[in-house]
RNA sequence: GCGGGGAUGCCAGAGUGGUCUAAUGGGACGGAUUUAGGCUCCGUUGGCUCAGUGCCUUCCUAGGUUCAAAUCCUAGUCCCCGCACCA
């Protein structure tokens, strides 16, 4: 049997929330409501970031995208022209590389658009990225439509070099940097094939997920006319070296390096060259021919011998290691090792007797200190571990406890020349300029961990030298931005502090590419733009981008966009229409993201800002928020919480799911959507769609009682406070308050016999009103159900009538639950003690202004006859004289 | 390691010196209404005590400041996020 329906009337039943929305959609986009207009009223402009189209958009969207809604539609009934528009990017290499792999006909690609549910004739398609533009801007759009976002879909547009209108735009904004002598060229180490001839990025590889090139240093150790080379991360160290490593069974290398000659491994070499060295090859040594010699230690000039250890991997750095035994737990147990080696086995590595005992004179030498180890840090570990062999795996573990240890909190001893007494954390910056203004040390660098690319060859790391940089490390330019940033309105402030810290941490940022969907760089072609730096100030784009469509394009060039959004020049009369309309809008008052997008896009969005545009088009503002979790986790298709907005929209109405994410959370914490709550929004929501067509009447003004205007009181401070959240953004404390707080105190209302139809309707229609931005759909429907003509999208929001917030009156009320409790009390334990059926009770209870209510409805709050007397006259308030103790002159209950 | 944010009752989540056993919502439990209930209503939901507004213990832990602390200070523990060239 379906369910029956709870219509009373004879209209049948047609509440549909999918066919409400359906017409609704229609008739919004039937009357342009959304299409935004310069005119004389305020503007405000709020947008988020565009969404990158790699495949249908997701539950996270949906909740950037409602509370991006949310506002807007607030402000749109307090009177702002508003401005909502939406575009979709596509620069970058995600999607050109998954075309990329679709063109390969690669299985795991072809497999993930397969789960995407494509046919395997579209599939093919997907090898063009316009085909992914065609396929999911459309749908993106669908979908913002059907959860109701009130976007002004004519100034939509995609990224890249597809849409020429948008490419010039970034060509001139970056001509436009270049001109300020913001981008520069410089050099930048990156992860790289040598089989592809390409940067292998965190996604293209097989094996090593967020390995990043390290900085090594090379010291230069003197022996005879070249040098042997030692990669180290500790320059600092140099101290207490005692030795030198190398490993016999390896081959290394005598090449031309520059204008000296370095010994290093083979693999090393090969790296060298990559790393913008000038290399020559000479010939070859053996690692056995290396051993028992001497070479001069950097900086100290000290003569150390070179001995033989196993640990010492050729591929690693340059295959050859400096040791310093007291911080090293390597170099310890290799040293201990080879000096706890029997003669004999000396011998047989050739070690004369003067040799031999060189080797055993060793000493370890101390050079820093810290509190938790001592002086011979590795020493230390290396004894308590029990580590007794170069191949136990846990020296890994130890050398970076020590290296940890070390550089916090150590100091160097005072056998470290004029680095003595210092902290390491200091010394190795200082010792590392000062070798390198010796030509002692140079810089390398290694991988931090193994990385494998996606064609199975393994990585290396290459510099990069003719990169493009915007100067994000620029004083002057930092100084701008952090100005910018105090006169914006952050939602919440609590972010504040992060963009300082960014601000000030940010460096200079590669803003080119080797490859990837994007915009050449003007005048550097073989380079594409990379995709943050494309979307720094294309918020000003949305301004003119519905009528930059209609504009030759061949007549659109840099001195079209200086006029049209600088205001430089001269325009032609569209033109101008176009510098009116961004003159109008511009800037934005808010941009609203998630934030992981703080320490770069939004930091970036205020750089570029900062450079191009003068202060009156700055940003007003940023509102950030957490990432959704669904059903309290990370959405992740393998935990099965993932969602696309179509699959949830299959299931439940859009406006119970906009409800729902706002109920999920605000402020900086990861909001949760839980379908729970999508359920408890719908039931109320219908609920109160039911209770308002009903209810709604035609009705003379009736004078107030005091329940009347205790439920007043109510509406006015939820209303009052829910504002207050509305206008901070605070959506989830809105709904709370606009909603289930009204409905709470009119649910109390209905109890209390609350029946004024005045207050009723007046009651309606704010409900109405206030649940509109979050469910416009079914409030557009009861508006229109209750007579109203115009679009409650259009609507004015209720004005807090502050004069009818009566705190007193509330107070008091509490006062009178405190004493039906009271009541209910001591009724529960006469109940229990005396237990007989039929006999009379009398009750007295201290009550709380009881002047202000009556017996009848402390009757019906209670479930028992109530009577109410003063007591002014002993009989009266207790005509049986049971009651127990009374004070006379007050009043007092009486029940039965 | 650096930087930022946190830790509140079964759960979510308010609360920044007294009005705090701590809002509100959800859950659970008990009761009322009911043919029945997923509707609605009332109540309970730290412990003890109870013919009545009482006592004790609680807001991560340990100290401290104060007449008074969930709220301020100090130390510690644990959790989340970011640390880049990637959308």
């Amino acid at each position: 049997m379906p369910k029956k329906s709870t219509f009373s009337d004879s209209e049948p039943n047609i509440f549909s929330f999918n066919e409400i929305e359906k017409k609704w959609q229609r008739r919004w986009e039937e009357a342009k409501v959304f299409e935004a207009v310069p005119d004389k009223r305020n503007k405000f402009f709020i947008n988020f970031p565009y969404p990158y189209i790699n495949g249908h958009l997701h539950l996270g969207h949906a909740f950037s995208v409602t509370r991006v809604d949310v506002a807007a539609r607030y402000k749109r009934m307090n009177g702002f022209n508003v401005l909502f528009p939406q575009g979709w990017h596509c620069t970058g290499t995600p999607v050109w590389a998954a075309a990329q792999r679709i063109r390969e006909k690669e299985e795991k690609q072809i497999q993930i658009m397969k789960t995407m549910g494509f046919s395997e004739k579209e599939i093919l398609k997907f090898g063009e990225v316009k085909h992914w533009m065609d396929t999911f801007v459309p749908a993106a759009q669908e979908d913002l439509s059907r959860i109701g976002a009130s976007v002004d879909w004519r100034r939509s547009f995609v990224t890249t070099d597809l849409n020429p209108y948008y490419d010039k735009f970034i060509r001139w904004q970056f001509n436009k940097l270049r001109e300020k002598g913001l981008v520069v060229k410089g050099k930048r180490p990156v992860v790289w094939c040598v089989k592809d001839k390409m940067v292998v990025g965190d996604h293209d590889r097989a094996e090593g997920e967020g390995e990043t090139p390290q900085e090594y240093y090379l010291l230069k150790f003197k022996f005879g006319d070249s040098y042997l080379i030692a990669a180290t991360l500790r320059p600092e160290t140099v101290f207490g070296q005692t030795n030198f490593w190398v490993n016999p069974d390896a081959n290394y290398v005598k090449a031309r390096i520059g204008n000296e000659t370095w010994i290093v491994s083979k693999e090393c070499l090969d790296k060298l060259e990559l790393q913008e060295k000038d290399t020559k090859m000479m010939e070859y040594i053996s690692g056995k021919d290396l051993i028992g010699k001497h070479c001069e230690a950097p900086l100290i000039g000290r003569k150390i011998m070179i001995l033989p250890a196993r640990f010492v991997d050729p591929t690693m750095g340059t295959g050859l290691v400096t040791s310093v035994p007291s911080d090293a737990p390597y170099d310890y147990i290799a040293l201990r090792n080879m000096q706890e080696m029997k003669e004999t086995e000396k011998n047989k590595l050739g070690f004369s007797i003067e040799q031999i005992e060189e080797i055993e004179d060793i000493e370890i030498i101390p050079i820093i200190k810290t509190e938790k180890y001592g002086d011979k840090a590795a020493v230390k570990v290396v004894e308590e571990s029990g580590v007794v062999n170069q191949e136990d795996p846990k020296l890994d573990s130890l050398t970076q406890e020590v290296y940890k240890e070390g550089y916090h909190n150590g100091i160097l001893l005072n056998n470290c020349g004029e680095y003595s007494g210092m902290k390491v954390k200091e010394a190795k910056e200082k010792m590392k300029e000062d070798m390198i203004k010796k030509g002692l040390l140079e810089i390398f660098y290694e991988l931090s961990g193994k990385v494998v690319c996606r064609c199975l060859t393994p990585s290396v790391v290459k510099i990069v030298s003719d990169q493009w940089f915007l100067k994000y490390g620029d004083k002057e330019w930092k100084e701008k931005v952090r100005k910018e940033l105090e006169g914006m309105k952050l939602y919440p402030d609590l972010v504040r502090q992060q963009f300082n810290y960014v601000i000030g941490w940010l460096n200079d940022w590669a803003c080119t590419h080797h490859h990837g969907a994007g915009t050449k760089l003007p005048w550097d072609e073989h380079w594409v733009i990379e995709s943050l730096s494309d979307s720094t100030i294309y918020m000003a784009y949305y301004t003119i981008a519905h009528l930059i469509k209609e504009y030759p394009l061949d007549k659109i060039d840099d001195s079209f966009f200086d006029y049209v959004l600088l205001g430089e020049g001269k325009g032609s009369k569209e033109m101008d229409k176009m510098r009116k309309e961004f003159e109008y809008w511009y800037p934005f008052d808010v941009r609203s993201s998630g934030k992981d997008l703080v320490q770069n896009h939004l930091s970036f969005c205020m750089f570029n800002h900062a450079a191009i545009f003068p202060e009156k088009h700055w940003p007003k503002s940023f509102s950030v928020n957490g990432w959704l979790l669904v059903e309290g986790d990370k959405m992740s298709k393998s935990k099965g919480n993932f969602f696309t907005i179509r699959q949830v929209l299959e299931k439940h109405s859009a406006d119970s799911v906009r409800a729902g994410l706002m109920m999920g959370g605000e402020g900086l914490d990861d909001p949760n959507f839980g379908f729970a709550n999508v359920e408890i929004v719908t039931q109320k929501i219908h609920g109160f769609f039911e209770f308002a067509r009903l209810n709604y009447k035609k009705a003379k003004k009736a004078e107030l009682s005091r329940s009347d205007r205790l439920f007043v009181s109510s509406i006015n401070r939820y209303l009052k406070e829910g504002s207050e959240a509305m206008e901070n953004m605070m959506f989830r404390t809105a709904f709370d308050k606009l909603f289930f707080q009204m409905q709470r105190v009119l649910k109390e209302y209905i109890n209390r016999g609350g029946s004024n139809q005045g207050v009723l309707n007046d009651f309606i229609e704010i409900q109405i009103k206030i649940i509109a931005p979050f469910c416009p759909h079914v409030a557009e429907e009861l508006w229109n159900k209750i007579g109203k003509k115009e679009f409650i999208s259009l609507a004015e929001w209720p004005q807090v009538e502050e004069n009818k917030i009566d705190t007193k009156l509330e107070e008091s009320e509490k006062g009178v639950d405190k004493t039906v409790a009271d009541v209910l009390n001591v009724l529960s334990i006469v109940k229990e003690k005396t237990r007989k059926e039929g006999e009379k009770v009398y009750v007295y209870v201290m009550p709380f202004e009881l002047e202000h209510y009556n017996a009848e409805l402390l009757s019906r709050r209670v479930q028992k006859e109530v009577k109410i007397f003063a007591v002014n006259d002993k009989n009266k308030y207790d005509p049986e004289g049971k009651a127990g103790k009374a004070k006379p002159g007050k009043p007092g209950i009486y029940v039965e």
